[in-house]
RNA sequence: GGCCCCGUAGCUCAGUUGGUUAGAGCGCCGCCCUGUCACGGCGGAGGCCGCCGGUUCAAGUCCGGUCGGGGUCGCCA
């Protein structure tokens, strides 16, 4: 070893000794004759006295050290209670330069961040190792080791069995846009990258293994968010011969252990909600439990209205609190929030302190409704009432928009707190739409969750009958809002998965071709089972208390998934071109499955 | 793909109504400095104002386009 001590270890005990430390110049004093070096490793940082000016004067920012002397109290008064080393120094006998480092394009000490403002992103990630020195990010990247080793601690101890899957696959069937490599050996056939293991991990359930988890890499081609990153982990999990409550179980201990490392206590069991429940109450499948607000479903309330508007079959509305007196400018700005989701605008009532009611809305409501109104809506005195009306599940999501804008704005949500909620009782299937560009079938309906979901014990004999209304046997948890993982009992029974199929408008053929092996392999005794994933980055975003996923991955993409750092993507040879195969034609026997997907039936 | 915001020194930013030689803080380089810890002092270097085009006597500033970044909606079961 080049050192005997970390330098970050340094205590008043150490006083006397001789040590020898490494590290980096994260600062340095220079007055002369006496020059004070700040060295910092992986522990943190030790005040080095050096006395030779030959010596010290030559040292610049970032250099690598080898550093013998010894351990001394600082001279009374000279302590630096801000460093946990604060009270020791040490006395440089010898100093090694291991290395020395250019200048830098940004300030790598901790003081400096302060001083100059914060460094961009972009130059971050394409300086992400010197980046990776400062305190925050090197903390980030700690706690997510620490959080895999909770998770792996967790699950070994009930006997899971830790698998890896292939990340060169076949495009599987859920819903996002497939990362696709070219098959030098095959040409014109493509492997693509898994966007979960979700197939393999139910082959393992055939395979015996019985309890499954991997900290698995995920690949989707879509585009770009704050929370999202075209390469992802999830911690996937999966068991046979359980039920919903089984797999809860498992989940609630995982998050149990993640969030003791950061010295909360999570309360269990963890409350459950039904899908159902969280739209109507709050107008979304994520609810955010921090504060207290709630939608008002007014549909009855308005069904003899004489406003045009409100003669709809869902009239929805939520009130902020304190807001009759927003200015016109920002009542202005509510409408472009709402046009910006692709709603005509916001309708909203102002309450008065008087109780008034004031606003472009209230004059076409009836006496009778204004009357009613802010009791029925729940409002108080100064409150403002924004409305939604239409199709329920537009209306209340673009409630469920205002509500978590009014949330903020309002200060209302309560940062130290973590709420958690499962969200059960999913719909099994939602009505194909326009955009379903990635439809499994060429049915009415397609899968919410995914197409192996299990419809749940009510529903799994007479799904056929109300499509519409049919639940899954699927479960996502929530944490402050953010969807931090989900699953499903799986089908298990050959004859459930050709119902669900035949619903989604998958002919036989069809099936067997997108995943003939899973269906192949359920034929020979496939236990009952099911599992979660849970969104890993996303998990260790919160528990680290970062506003960005990119924080927690340690060489994460910036927008249009480029890396600043290795500029990856980049283009090939002309002879990766051809060797890859790229630009091969399949035989035409071989059609592309898109081309038969969307219209016309498999062929019989 | 739509919408919004941002591109000026290594970093973070300012730059007036379009008007002389584009500034600040930090960093960097040189010299000085024996108890600092955001050390201090003196001096210095450093700019394709993202790029292309247009308007104008004159463009960092106005207009159009383009590239890059950030956010957001669509999308992401």
């Amino acid at each position: 070893m080049l050192r005997t001590h970390y330098a970050g270890a340094l205590r008043l005990g150490d006083i006397g000794t001789t040590v020898t430390l490494t590290g980096w110049v994260d600062r340095r004093r220079d007055h002369g004759g006496v020059a004070f070096v700040d060295l910092r490793d992986s522990s943190g940082i030790a005040q080095v006295v050096i006395r030779d000016e030959e010596v010290a004067h030559p040292l610049r920012s970032e250099f690598v050290l080898q550093v013998t002397g010894t351990v001394g109290r600082r001279p009374e008064g000279n302590e630096n209670p801000s460093l946990a080393t604060g009270e020791v120094e040490v006395v440089a006998t010898d100093v090694v330069v291991l290395n020395s480092a250019a200048a830098l394009p940004f300030q790598v000490s901790t003081g400096a961040s302060e001083e100059s403002g914060v460094v961009g992103e972009e130059t971050r990630l394409k300086y992400r190792y010197l980046d990776l020195r400062r305190p925050a990010p090197a903390h980030a990247i700690r706690l997510r080791a620490k959080v895999n080793q909770a998770a792996r601690r967790v699950l070994d101890d009930q006997g899971f069995i830790e698998v890896e899957t292939p990340t060169l696959t076949r495009s599987t069937p859920e819903g996002a846009r497939d990362f696709l490599v070219p098959a030098r050996l095959a040409p014109g056939s493509w492997y693509a990258l898994p966007q979960s293991p979700q197939l393999f991990k139910q082959l393992l359930m055939v395979g015996g293994l019985e309890r499954y988890y991997q900290i698995a890499r995920c690949y989707r081609d879509e585009d770009f968010r704050a929370d999202r990153q075209p390469e992802f982990t999830q911690l996937d999990v999966e068991m046979s011969f359980v039920d919903q409550d089984d797999v809860i179980e498992v989940a609630e201990e995982v998050l149990v252990a993640l969030w003791q490392l950061i010295d909360v206590e999570i309360p269990r069991p963890i409350a459950r909600m039904t899908y159902a429940e969280a739209m109507t109450r709050y107008g979304t499948d994520k609810p955010d439990l921090r504060f207290a607000v709630e939608l008002v479903d007014l549909t009855e309330y308005f069904a003899d209205t004489p406003f045009r508007v409100f003669q709809a079959p869902y009239v929805g509305a939520v009130v902020m609190p304190g807001g009759a007196d927003q200015p016109r400018r920002t009542l202005d700005a509510w409408q472009d929030f709402a046009k910006q989701r692709g709603h005509r605008g916001l309708a909203y009532v102002l309450v008065g302190a008087d109780g008034e009611l004031t606003g472009p809305v209230a004059k076409n409501l009836s006496e009778a409704e204004r009357a009613g109104l802010v009791a029925a809506a729940g409002a108080q005195p100064g409150d403002c009432i924004f409305f939604a009306a239409g199709a329920a599940s537009g209306a209340r999501a673009l409630l469920g928009a205002v509500r978590l804008e009014i949330g903020r704005r309002c200060g209302l949500i309560d940062e130290s707190a973590w709420a958690f909620v499962w969200v059960v009782d999913a719909p099994l299937f939602k009505p194909v739409g326009e955009d379903d560009d990635v439809a499994v079938g060429g049915g009415a309906w397609t899968a919410t969750h995914h197409a192996f979901t299990s419809p749940n014990p009510d529903w799994i004999d007479r799904f056929e009958e109300d499509p519409a209304n049919a639940l899954s046997y699927a479960y996502d948890i929530v944490c402050n809002g953010n969807e931090i993982g989900g699953g499903s009992i799986r089908i298990h029974r050959r004859d459930v998965q050709q119902r669900i199929f035949a619903i989604m408008g998958l002919g036989e053929e069809e099936a067997q071709e997108k995943f003939g092996f899973l269906l192949d392999a359920f034929a020979y005794g496939a236990p009952p089972h099911g599992g979660i994933a849970f969104g890993w980055d996303r998990i260790v975003m919160l528990l680290a208390g970062e506003p960005s996923l990119r924080e927690v991955i340690a060489f994460p993409k910036s927008g249009g998934g480029y890396d600043p750092l290795t500029q990856a993507p980049a283009p090939i040879t002309p002879e990766q071109r051809k060797e890859a195969g790229v630009d091969a034609k399949p035989r035409s026997a071989e059609k592309a499955p898109a081309e038969t997907a969307a219209g016309s039936p498999p062929e019989a």
